[in-house]
This record gives structure tokens, C-alpha cells and sequence, in this order.
DNA sequence: TGAATGCGTGTTATAGTATAACGTAACATA
DNA sequence: TATGTTACGTTATACTATAACACGCATTCA
């Protein structure tokens, strides 16, 4: 989908980029949740919580539910995961030094996401909010449909 | 939360504009997708599929998952309902008429839901997905935060 | 030193959300 | 009346997520 690209590197760099990260903002990236960040970037599709729950399985034969999602709000707390709700799945974020308004292209044709940051986009929701004289503190905004790919 | 209003109108009118949608769609609402429709309506707020269920069973003693789900796609599908993907949660359509893409303010606090519109919204979100060649078919944006009442 | 605290994880149990699969009833139409 | 289709009933199960309590380990500070 959208582009490829050597998915090694992917991981590779969102894995070191985290530990950079939580360095800098005094957070544990401890080993479990190092594994499970691993786990989400290893398909560059979404990833279902229970999927990690197996593949964790392997190494440890002791992961249980709340291993696995303890991680994941770790990890999405500060911003290195995204839970795409349409979904009940999870991706890596591929921007995590930002604080940003993100939104997902999700394909339905092969299960890829993008992750996209827009300015306008932005300026647009907040304003909205502004109108409604909502204070808006989280964003869910998913589209899903067809990438240029699948849509042939 | 939002406004005050004669929440009875609203079921009220709710439910007649669905006949007539469903009349001129030529689609067959039932008592049982009236009854889920009604409940749906019910309280201002998004209301659980499972609540759904329990207060139907009041009636009609043998509802069981499926009888919900089936009649809460059923809405959905034809636009009447809107699910609420970050609750996992269920509201009324407020404009059922028009095609539209909608986006949702959920107050935190008081737990209410106001649904809008807006053209500024709708072109930016085509005009991201045209850059990137890729095709909308549903739209999910939930904004969550804190309603002008409830920011107070 | 050791009591107190906080945090991350293990573990058991259970809650909450949703669908598959199959059968039957109700309706529409020829 | 036969036929196909749609809606609903029913049983079972899959999938998603959290509560609650226990344990270990590091930090701190009296």
C-alpha cells in the first residue's frame, strides 16, 4: 500500500526514536514494553491487542491480557502508539516527537494505514470547536476506504 | 449539556422522520427497529448496545444479542443511527436526511453528544484524501472534551 | 538500616462487546 | 400454493478489555 519501503528500517528507527524519547521525558522503556512496541510495528498494519498477546506468548509464556494492554496505554499515553477505534486496533506512530492532531487513512482492500498530520485539517476541527465553545482534549478521526492501489 | 430542549419532541420526531425515510426508501422499519430506534433516543446521550438489550427485554422477554445488533445495523446502515466508535456506543442521527459527513462532540463530563456538520471539515478531509489517491467510503471523527457547561 | 512509597508486572477472574451459524416465521410475488 | 427473500429467534462462542489483588524491586528519607 501507498508506498514501500524496507520495513526493517521501520521498526528499526520507531524503536530507537522511542528510547530517545523516553530518555529525554524521564520514562521506563522497560522490556515488556519495548517487546509489545515492537510487536505493533512488525506489520505495518494495525494490530490487534490479542495478536501481541500471542506472539508475546512465545517468549513469554506468561503474558496475560492485562500485560498486553497495560503496555499499550503505556505506549499510547505518550504517544508512541495509536488505537484506531474503528478498528479496536494498534499502530506505531510515525511522528512521535510532535504533539499532533493525526488522522488515518485506513485501506479496506489491504489492511494498511497511513497516518497523516494536515494543518488545515487541524485548523479546521479546532475551529468547530471553537464555534461549539467545545474545549476538545482527543481526537479520533479514521477514514476508511480505498488506497490508490486497491481502488483499481 | 449544549441546550435545553423538550427531549419527548425530539423522540418523537425522530421516529417520524425515520418512517418517512423509510417509506420513501422503501425500507421496513419494524416494531422491533422502532422499539431500538426509540431507545436509541431515549436518553440524549449514547446508549450501550447491552442497555439496549436489557431495556427491550422488559417487552419482549427473549431479546438476545443479535436482535440488537442486527436492528442497530440495520440503523446504522441506513443512516438513522450513528456509531460512536471511541464509546462503543450508539446516538441518533440528528439529520438523517441529507448524506453528510458528521463529526461528534462528546463532553467528558456530562456525557452528551452533539452531532454536526461542516463544509470547511468535509472539504479538507476529500482534499487530504484526494493528495493522498485514496477513496473515503466512512468517515469516523469524534472529538472529545469538555462542552462549554461542563468546561466551567 | 529499614520502613515507607511508588511503580511495573504477574495472576485470576470477570465484565463488556460482537458475531457465526442454524432454524423458523412472516411477507411478497408469481 | 409454491417459491424466494427478509427478518427474527436461539444457542453458542469469539473477541476486547478491565478489576482486583499479590509480588518484587528501586528510591528515598527518617
Amino acid at each position: 500500500m501507498f508506498e514501500s519501503h524496507f520495513h526493517n528500517e521501520c521498526i528499526h528507527s520507531a524503536l530507537s526514536n522511542a528510547e530517545k524519547i523516553c530518555m529525554v521525558k524521564g520514562l521506563r522503556l522497560t522490556d515488556l514494553r519495548k517487546r509489545v512496541l515492537e510487536l505493533v510495528w512488525a506489520s505495518h498494519g494495525p494490530v490487534k491487542a490479542y495478536d501481541i498477546l500471542d506472539k508475546l506468548g512465545d517468549k513469554s509464556a506468561s503474558a496475560k491480557p492485562p500485560t498486553v494492554y497495560r503496555s499499550l496505554d503505556f505506549l499510547k499515553e505518550h504517544g508512541l502508539v495509536h488505537k484506531l477505534n474503528s478498528l479496536n486496533a494498534y499502530v506505531g506512530c510515525s511522528h512521535p516527537h510532535e504533539r499532533h492532531v493525526c488522522y488515518f487513512l485506513i485501506c479496506k482492500g489491504c489492511h494498511q494505514v497511513k497516518e497523516c498530520c494536515n494543518r488545515t485539517l487541524t485548523k479546521a476541527i479546532n475551529s468547530t470547536s471553537d464555534e461549539h465553545h467545545f474545549r476538545p482534549s482527543s481526537i479520533t478521526l479514521e477514514i476508511e476506504g480505498l488506497c490508490e492501489h486497491c481502488s483499481k
